[in-house]
DNA sequence: AAACAAAATTTACGCGCGCTAATTTTTAAT
DNA sequence: ATTAAAAATTAGCGCGCGTAAATTTTGTTT
């Protein structure tokens, strides 16, 4: 048993039991469970101390059954598969567990049916609130808005217009008109290459966004796009990117991918073109990507990129939630939250 | 409401109900639910006609509160960041589904104390059955040893000897051999590469399979360790990789990494070093891995590795669990099963 | 047709805790 | 010492379902 070297001889079945080893009456006991701050410091110390010589710990489906509301969290994410996905959920598994609530993580494995499948499990874990990065595009918007109108919800990553009571992520306004900035200052401006049909509405964000900064930078947007579809990124770089570069077709010696793992795809095709890739005047083309990818620090050569802030996305969803959590009333004003990319510079571009 | 288009007017709020509703006794629906398969044809179908019209679902805290078992599958796995885990657990998880359990994902984070927090909380779940990827030397082998007692447990990737009902793995000796005899075959004996005090079992059964594997081949091993702890592997391939790249220090020019994640940042300093790496006479270097990392394909050049079966391990791995569930009684003989590594040639060697 | 086993029903109880209201005790402030 | 506020206690109901034992119905076999 994991009592180890507890002393209690006989188990603790019930609370009931454990109020009356401890010198506590139940009530208070529930009360100290639901929230040790609500009892006073001397019967806390009590508790605490019981604790210590019996390990007792409530029942889960007992408890569940009749609170209003459980101390569940729900942590949607698109596709664990992908770094971006396990860092940030990483992080707020960890902030979750830090206020005293458990993170239940769900990845809906690139399929946006098993996101709606996600949510609909969800509902019988009665959560206290969700946490949900979208797929955008391919959601089943009448789930999550119906999933909204029944749970506190928290959007993160990929926007979803009206839906959650926050919405925390990027400023890819920003970032990209900071990459393309630094490209444009230090050399050739950038063209922009992406899938044809992204999922992720942050994709649209970039693209736009690398448009209007071009023409605020007096340069001509110049935009390539790749067949393919699902979550082989680095694949359809790889393929797709490969292609282009093989047939000349870029008019610009830099190119700015829509995200780090388009650009793995493009390097690793770049390299097997032989193309010397960096921003030293022997290089043939600098390449650049968005999201500061773990890997991206070891590609060849590493890649310059932006940064995406995990832990204040993280650190603010879950904080968006609990205050959403704490005001009863769902309130009407709706906050958007997004934090400034940063350019990380490495060889590439 | 999810109902959408159910005709149900009065929502049902529980078995009873249901029951009602549904023209059979409370007690066959509650067998229903807990097995469809229990039931008579006709009932079934007069239950399934009823679901049909309204939708209910069993409160699942209710219903987990006095089962001996509930369908919870929890899978334990020591870091979700790293992409070996989150595929593998990714293909267990949808196993787990098909059988019609409810897999619960816990990541350690990295830490072995999360572990043992992990298994602490899953108890309080009353889990059917548990899947664990071990840390290996840091678990906490009492806490391990404690739940295996308590709950039908499976083992994976990382074996800890005697601990659960069956370990599912690759074969390190198979896999290792089969790339120590391309590489002999094919250019100069490999030296090998990896950390000086590695967390996983499998680390140390790879170094051995080399060791023996060079001896059957007529070479004299040649082992190089990096300093550093954590789950920084690439990091760590990078800067202890690289500092023995630039020494010069490696005896042959062929080096067989660990895992690929130490490949991939060896690879980063050999780029930046101005290292040729492949197989191709002009080259400088040749590097190899073990795992097949999902990047593997995609570095410069890409990387010639082992692909274990992730798919055979991770149904192995849910069907020993579920094999151990239908045999009440936990048998004596525990099993262990590995599979065959797979050589994927690509250019790094 | 009777005999029988299997399946379904009825009846009854219990699980462990949330929650409430009324009462009593303790604490802190005057 | 007085008093109000805060906390703890007592008592008890209810949640939604599991489960067991006894009884009835159903379907199959002889």
């Amino acid at each position: 048993m994991i009592s180890g070297d507890k002393v209690g001889q006989s188990k603790i079945r019930n609370m009931e039991e454990f109020a009356t080893i401890s010198g506590i009456s139940r009530p208070t006991i529930s009360k100290y469970f639901n929230n040790p701050e609500s009892v006073r410091t001397s019967t806390r110390a009590k508790i605490e101390a019981a604790l210590k010589r019996h390990d007792y710990q409530p029942n889960v489906f007992a408890m569940n059954q009749n609170r209003r509301t459980t101390k569940n969290i729900g942590v949607v994410v698109p596709n664990l598969a992908d770094p971006f996905f396990s860092e940030i959920a990483r992080r707020v598994e960890l902030a979750c567990i830090d206020a005293g609530y458990s993170p239940i993580l769900l990845s809906s494995h690139g399929s946006a049916e098993m996101e709606r499948d996600n949510l609909t499990s969800l509902r019988a874990l009665k959560p206290a609130g969700v946490l949900l990065a979208p797929f955008g595009r391919l959601s089943d918007a009448e789930a999550v808005h119906a999933f909204d109108e029944d749970f506190p919800l928290v959007v993160f990553d990929a926007n979803m217009s009206g839906v959650g009571q926050a919405f925390v992520g990027t400023d890819n306004a920003q970032s990209v008109d900071l990459m393309v900035e630094y490209l444009c200052r230090s050399g050739e401006a950038p063209c922009f290459f992406e899938m044809k049909s992204p999922t992720n509405p942050n994709a649209n964000k970039r693209r736009q966004a690398y448009i209007e900064s071009m023409e605020r930078h007096g340069h001509v947007p110049r935009i390539y796009q790749a067949e393919g579809e699902g979550w082989n990124f680095e694949e359809i770089g790889n393929v797709e990117g490969g292609r282009l570069l093989a047939a000349k077709a870029f008019e610009t010696k830099t190119i700015l991918c829509s995200n780090d793992r388009l650009a793995i795809g493009m390097l690793s095709a770049a390299y097997a073109l032989g193309l010397r890739i960096g921003h030293s005047p022997e290089c043939d083309l600098r390449i650049a990507g968005h999201d500061d990818h773990p890997f991206s620090k070891f590609t060849c050569p590493p890649l310059t990129t932006i940064a995406q802030d995990y832990e204040a996305i993280a650190n603010r969803a879950v904080y968006e939630l609990f205050r959403t959590l704490e005001t009863e009333n769902r309130s009407k004003d709706r906050t958007e939250t997004t934090f400034d990319g940063r350019l990380i510079m490495r060889e590439s571009a």
